[in-house]
DNA sequence: TATGAATGAGCGTTCATTCAT
DNA sequence: CATGAATGAACGCTCATTCAT
């Protein structure tokens, strides 16, 4: 059922989603989905929070210190274990950034704050980074949402407007790294 | 009665917005509103489509040539000017970033296609870039995905989330542009 | 519409009433039935209050003075009042006296408060009579009770049960006054 | 099970009451329910049929003759035995007069032929006091549906909006004795 | 041009009942 | 005997759209 759901929602949204549509898809009547979810917006809510859970599961503080690895090893360990549960669950990462708001206050709620602690912890990076005299001053505020948002479009774009079996995510991981670290001028110029 | 359904929909979003909500805010009859607007889909579509079209106008082509002026004024211009432009029209801008996408695949398919528009404009830039020697070797699609979504993840947070007029909107497009061009490292490290 | 929804209510009872019933009855379509009315709730509690407001109208406390008429008659007169007005709204008499219950809570507590209110009206009228030595010493609030069960009771089987037109209500109503001041016994026996 | 579905029928009233709140309270499982009972309303008659059985049985016609005790200490012994029952069923006597018209008509034909019984018997004493002279001329039929009305009512308000427990039964019952017989003014106004 | 009463397909949800195990 | 997952008809209600005036 969550399956099924997960696939109909992911073609055609969350409002555009009926309770017909899921009965109908996984074959069942309709006291049978409310015998195991509470309401549309319930099995919804369940189907993306397996995600948001697994997706900042994956995402770690980089460690500096003599024996952690250097910290563009942890950075791009960290971006491939992301696009790897983005790829697994490409289906919730579409509805993920597809239906970023307008489900209802609540969600759009608990969506802000997932993109808040995420924020967070580029902020910190950035922050460290400065303290260690590598990272630029900035606006670490503005700049995290850059880089929040290089993530969220290049994820959507690959996920939703293209094929993500036909795309090597590590080389895309590996471009968004360089991009968010140096830009896309030449160092010099 | 534009103005109005601009306002309406940029407070409670497209599907939580009933033709009462309009028609009651806009003191006209039901049957007034089917006298211009096709139906509701059609007047949000005219609504989005007057920002696009501004929009789109903003952006201009960076030239290069003896006289032109400096690549990087061009840039400022023009990302002010985009600003502006949002920041003029920020409940459209804050509907265009929040709401767009899960109306139905017809405005999907349109928005892509306006997104697609402007990462074309990137990339050519990139390659012009490169021929000059100025920008990096790169996967020019995945960047200018990145600068694609460094740009409306700044400004949906900006709009959205804080009140856009207490932003120093000048000072927000240049960190954008600072890390766009050089990334958050310091050069050399 | 009230008139088809009296109908309805009053032959099948609040819960056996569907919306359905009662737009098909009324030969209109279901939107247009909430046009006018909030809940199927809400136009049962208009077809009521209405009758028991009239009803409660009908009702006048008895005056004793010099210049006042007879006791009995004003009771002949309120009697013959509230039968009538019972008669002319005999579809939601028919409800007032069936459908005493369930509804929802909010609904028993009213009908409990118009009941409440009635028992009250009759208590004071024994304590008047009390103090007028006319009434026999009694536990007011029984007989209270006792009086307004006849009347409910009287007139639901002559509603309910019976062709309330083939009977003459003002014989009835005699009757039941008779009853209520001096029971069922001869005097002296 | 049967006094499960009691309790519950009281607290909640016929509609309000689900099979899951009986199964549950019951803790059987919905298929034991169904083998026991055909329906929800089957287990709900099966309940008030006994209850209308007892109820039938207390009542009493009263003899007269030289070996019999006098009539009102058969009225007396009946009303107490009745009250009696009605105390120790208090929860089905709350459905039966609150909640027992509305369910459906052939449960309404059911309970109006119980009161039926009833007021046939009424009528009977009626008739039979007068042939002995002791009851006044009157329309017998009214007079027995006001008896039966008091007795709902006083009953009625005893057990749903007092607590049955903290009223003096017997003094009760002597109360609508005396008015029954007596009305409420004294002899000879 | 403007109105607003009327429409009805469609929604999410409930719950008494069934039946394979 | 007992179970409880599965059913689906029916519910009350919404709202974008139409059309006679």
């Amino acid at each position: 059922m969550l399956a099924v759901a997960r696939r109909i929602f992911s073609q055609k949204g969350y409002h555009a989603t009926s309770i017909h549509d899921l009965i109908e898809a996984a074959d069942i009547a309709r006291g049978t989905f409310y015998l195991y979810f509470e309401s549309k917006r319930a099995i919804f809510d369940e189907l993306l929070d397996g995600l948001v859970t697994t997706l900042q599961a994956q995402v770690k503080r980089i460690e500096v210190g003599p024996d952690a690895p250097p910290p563009i090893d942890q950075m791009n360990a960290t971006v491939d274990r992301v696009l790897k549960t983005l790829l697994d669950n490409r289906e919730m990462a579409r509805i993920l950034l597809r239906e970023a708001v307008g489900i209802d206050s609540d969600f759009d709620r608990k969506l802000s704050e997932f993109y808040g602690r995420i924020e967070a912890m580029f902020m910190g990076a950035l922050n460290t980074g400065r303290q260690l005299g590598v990272a630029r001053p900035c606006d670490a505020k503005v700049v995290a949402r850059c880089i929040l948002g290089s993530v969220k479009e290049v994820v959507q774009w690959a996920f939703v407007e293209q094929d993500p079996l036909a795309i090597d995510m590590t080389k895309m991981g590996r471009e968004m790294i360089a991009f968010t670290l140096k830009g896309c001028l030449v160092e010099g110029s």
